[in-house]
DNA sequence: ATGCGGATAAACATGG
DNA sequence: GCCATGTTTATCCGCA
């Protein structure tokens, strides 16, 4: 019998509990907030929405609360000098965003793409003819945000930009072009995320960029991860801000933050502030939503409010947080969606690593994950457990209850792969199967096509992989290790998947692209499991993409 | 209301 | 007998 410190009905009878504090005698806020003190940095660097799904709001102000107190005497002059990198670093990224959105917001806004098939410079073209003026774009936009939130403020803000905000004029925009290349070009190298190409000078370099930073799906893609890192960092932002505050405010010392914004103001592009006022922060909301709507993980759930992403001031991020008294127990729920694939970021992994935070992943992605991130990309199960416990601090407790969930799921998945060896046995992942139960799972859900297809109109950034998956009747690639099986065997079902219909391939091939869209750099170079391999008429990129497919 | 997927619990089998 | 491993069944819960 397994040990557990609540019994089962006990746990039940507290839906919200059974996910998160059902191993536990203290609240989760109090398990978080008795942490060490790096979790509320890792907290900090996650999406709002993770942590909204991870923590209640109470949970959130208990640990708001608690690192605003452990932090206060010792950590001052540190708060400070994160304080002061990470307005450096907003800055940069804001310059990045700026000049990154200028050039690739056509292809990012996805309610008026085009078809697949057009060149970037068709794209283009076909982009400012559908959206001469960006007038009714905004206002589509802020609409649809205002209706879903009921939000009078957002109507006063639109107000302010028609009347504030007039579009840059041609000099000042090449001006800004100019500037922002610079940011992308330092030290005679393109800074391009993963590129650093040697340009001898600027003009070299805008030829480089011009030529190999252009509007294809691999530029969306890292213009979606370098979302995602400025969401974090604003985030994070937000959050170091509100404690400087705190602690500021306790000692009764002149802030030091203000100082910090003041001086940074001198240098700083318009701040997040201005940028809510900003005419182009519909556009980055759309591009925010847009891209936030392609993640696999719980894009279909992502709220109007969350959509805005990087739009949102510090101050709206942080509202997020505050508490809003939503049912944990749905967010716990969310949070397990069977979306969600796994980790993402070498700040999720530190994350789970330290916090006692249940990972928002289900056991078979977990197990899967593990055996992948192995050498062989085999593990037996006790090296299965220690993968666990090593990645996670949440399974380091109630061990007899989820090294049972994880040999249940090991048995019950046939995507996992029992192998007999030598030493005993040892498992593996059946990819093949893993992405067929991924396919059915969106294949049963309406309104998650209808995010990924309409995401998939990017057009340019899937020609190659619906072409692929059309014009291929099979997927070569996707041919299994020839491995024994067990009883278990997979074999037919395996041959049979080298013959699935069209669609489902062309499911598996969106799949795997909109997984690689939430692939950041980190995350790729984490990836040691090259399980799938797809050689027929892809660019290197896309293959690249889609070999990262973890 | 219903079905489904995931989590959890537990019984049972097997082998070292 | 104990323990690790593996399989299977049952139940609960949230969601669509």
């Amino acid at each position: 019998m397994p040990e557990s410190p609540l019994s089962p009905k006990a746990a039940r009878q507290t839906p919200a509990a059974s996910s998160l504090l059902s191993h536990t005698d203290n609240s989760a806020a109090e398990r978080v907030a008795n942490g060490d003190s790096c979790r509320g940095v890792c907290l900090a660097m996650m999406a709002p929405r993770q942590i909204q799904h991870l923590l209640s709001p109470n949970q959130l102000q208990a640990l708001i609360h608690h690192k605003q107190q452990a932090l206060l005497l010792q950590q001052l002059p540190a708060q400070q000098l994160v304080l002061q990198q990470l307005l450096q670093l907003q800055q940069q990224q804001q310059q990045q965003q700026q000049q990154l959105f200028r050039v690739q917001r056509p292809v990012l806004s996805s309610s008026t793409l085009p078809p697949v098939g057009f060149s970037p410079a068709e794209l283009q073209q076909i982009w400012k003819e559908l959206t001469n003026g960006l007038t009714e774009d905004k206002t589509t936009i802020k609409s649809s945000y205002d209706s879903s939130t009921n939000d009078t403020r957002s109507t006063q803000v639109r107000g302010r930009q028609a009347d504030v905000q007039p579009s840059p004029s041609p000099r000042r925009t090449e001006c800004a072009d100019r500037a922002a290349s610079h940011v992308l070009y330092s030290h005679g190298v393109c800074n391009w995320p993963g590129c650093e190409t040697a340009c001898d000078n600027l003009n070299q370099f805008i030829r480089h960029i011009g030529s190999e930073h252009t509007l294809d799906d691999r530029s969306t893609a890292q213009c979606r991860v370098q979302m995602q890192v400025v969401q974090q960092l604003e985030l994070q932002l937000c959050k170091e801000q509100q404690r400087l505050r705190a602690m500021t405010a306790h000692l009764h010392l002149p802030s030091p933050e203000a100082q910090s914004l003041s001086a940074a103001a001198g240098q700083q592009l318009p701040d997040m502030t201005d940028m809510a006022a900003d005419p182009r922060a519909p556009q980055l909301g759309a591009v925010a939503s847009d891209l936030t709507s392609l993640s696999p993980s719980d894009g279909a759930q992502v709220s109007p409010l969350q959509s805005l992403g990087p739009v949102s001031s510090p101050s709206q991020c942080c509202e997020e947080e505050t508490p809003t008294h939503t049912g944990c127990a749905g967010a716990m729920r969310r949070r397990q969606h069977p979306l969600v694939y796994s980790l993402s970021s070498e700040n999720e992994y530190e994350l789970y690593k330290n916090s006692d935070i249940r990972p928002p992943f289900t056991y078979a992605t977990l197990i899967r994950q593990a055996i992948m991130e192995a050498p062989d990309m085999q593990l037996t199960l006790n090296e299965i457990y220690n993968w666990f416990t090593r990645t996670f601090a949440y399974f380091r407790r109630n061990a007899a209850t989820w090294k049972n969930a994880v040999r249940h799921n090991l048995s019950l998945h046939k995507c996992f792969v029992r192998v007999e060896n030598v030493k005993g046995a040892v498992w593996t992942v059946d990819e093949v199967e893993f992405q067929r139960r991924r396919s059915q799972k969106i294949t049963g859900s309406p309104s998650l096509i209808k995010n990924v297809t309409s995401n998939l109109a990017l057009g340019a950034a899937l020609t190659a992989s619906l072409q692929t998956a059309l014009a291929d009747t099979s997927l070569p690639g996707f041919t299994k290790e020839s491995v024994s099986r067990n009883s278990r065997s997979q074999t037919q079902e395996s041959s049979g998947h080298n013959h699935q219909n069209i669609s489902l391939r062309v499911q598996q091939c969106l799949f795997l692209k909109d997984e690689t869209m939430n692939l950041d750099e980190p995350e790729r170079q984490m990836a040691t499991a090259k399980p799938v391999t797809l050689q027929h008429g892809m660019t290197g990129n896309d293959q690249e993409h889609l070999l990262d497919l973890k």
